[in-house]
DNA sequence: CAAATTTACTGAACACTGTTTATTTTTCAA
DNA sequence: TTGAAAAATAAACAGTGTTCAGTAAATTTG
């Protein structure tokens, strides 16, 4: 019988729609000011439809953001190729920041809003990230093991490489560095200077 | 006659008790969870009176974040007092951090939230967080001057002390290094062990 | 094919939110 | 004591996430 199968089908394809609209709408106008209704609206259903769907709002933010890792660790497949391992943390961390820079809406979903992956979550969440991470952290054993950064300590340095880039993509985000009082347009130019000085200036 | 000097004071001292109320509450629950009717409960008035002392719900955050601010600035008064600038750029990173880490929902207010001072906003805000950096540009110069860190350029090199510090609380505060898979326990010591790191690193 | 049952969907409600306004209460000078 | 000015509020508005009883459609059964 074929019916449950299409049954199936059109229940996917229902969650794909709900999924397809949040997530436009949460990179139009962000997480909090998308509601449930505005989506039911635009997917022309019932608010209480979506909740046949997804639990609650943030399930829907969980899917995005599973997407949004997906968006990430496939720039870095595309970008990140070189074989020397200093040349490739540069990448990396190039591609890290221009991602988010260039995806502001996206990087706040993935790691400065609060919901869901808040503290007292479900440990699964994280094969999400731990790709790009362990990525990382292969690329930096390299690097120490052939003596190319000033670092001894792998974790140490992936925590500071990471720490680097989500600073400086978060603070543009937040606008923070209204503070240095730089062109709104040279900005983007000084952050990715900035990111280039520190690679030089961890590199022997 | 001193009437219209007393209902000054009364005014004043209104304004206090709300933003004292509205202070505990952002600490305790955070700024979104804390809605004006529970602020209004605590002090024991209507809704509405709120709005006769601030315009709206971000003029409470941006008391809370003035205040927060001269906060961080008085530790930094009192933690950092070394002569040597690269000493003192050490304190500097430590207060920054230890600050953030142990007031988290306060440093959240500060850096990591949208309202109020998102982008499109006036510029005096800045007084507030430029002391701070100023202070960090100030000590980074002298380390350039002296060489003792591996940076040309004090803005970039501002940046990306900035970027670091601020990197490393806010994704500890928004649970990003669980990726890490440390022991909770262990985070806040390889944390500050990140750091020591760092600043051995930019160090000649 | 018709009736019964399961599935899909929705309107309306609940308990909230920030904010505004008309109304009431209080204060204080004449 | 009265009348104007100031302070406080109740009630409403428009919005939120979420739940649930009830309707409409699709499917299975007799």
């Amino acid at each position: 019988m074929g019916i449950s199968e299409r049954k199936e089908r059109d229940k996917q394809e229902m969650q794909k729609r709900i999924l397809d609209a949040a997530m436009k709408m949460f990179l139009e106008e962000g997480y909090e000011k998308t509601s449930l209704r505005n989506i039911a609206e635009k997917i022309e259903y019932s608010p209480a439809t979506i909740y046949l769907y997804f639990k609650d709002k943030d399930e829907l933010l969980y899917e995005v953001q599973k997407q949004a890792f997906e968006q990430l660790n496939e720039e870095f497949a595309k970008k990140v190729t070189a074989v020397n391992p200093l040349e490739r943390l540069k990448q990396i961390c190039y591609t890290y920041v221009t991602f988010g820079l260039a995806n502001q809406e996206l990087y706040d979903l993935m790691f400065i809003i609060r919901a869901p992956m808040n503290c007292v979550n479900d440990d699964d969440m994280w094969e999400n990230g731990s790709d790009a991470f362990g990525f990382l952290v292969q690329c930096l054993s390299e690097c120490i093991e052939q003596k190319l950064i000033r670092y001894n300590d792998v974790m140490l340095a992936a925590m500071n490489v990471w720490a680097m880039g989500h600073g400086l993509v978060s603070l543009d985000v937040r606008c923070r560095f209204k503070v240095m009082q730089l062109e709104e347009s040279d900005l983007e130019n000084v952050i990715n200077q900035s990111i280039h000085e520190f690679i030089r200036v961890i590199s022997y």
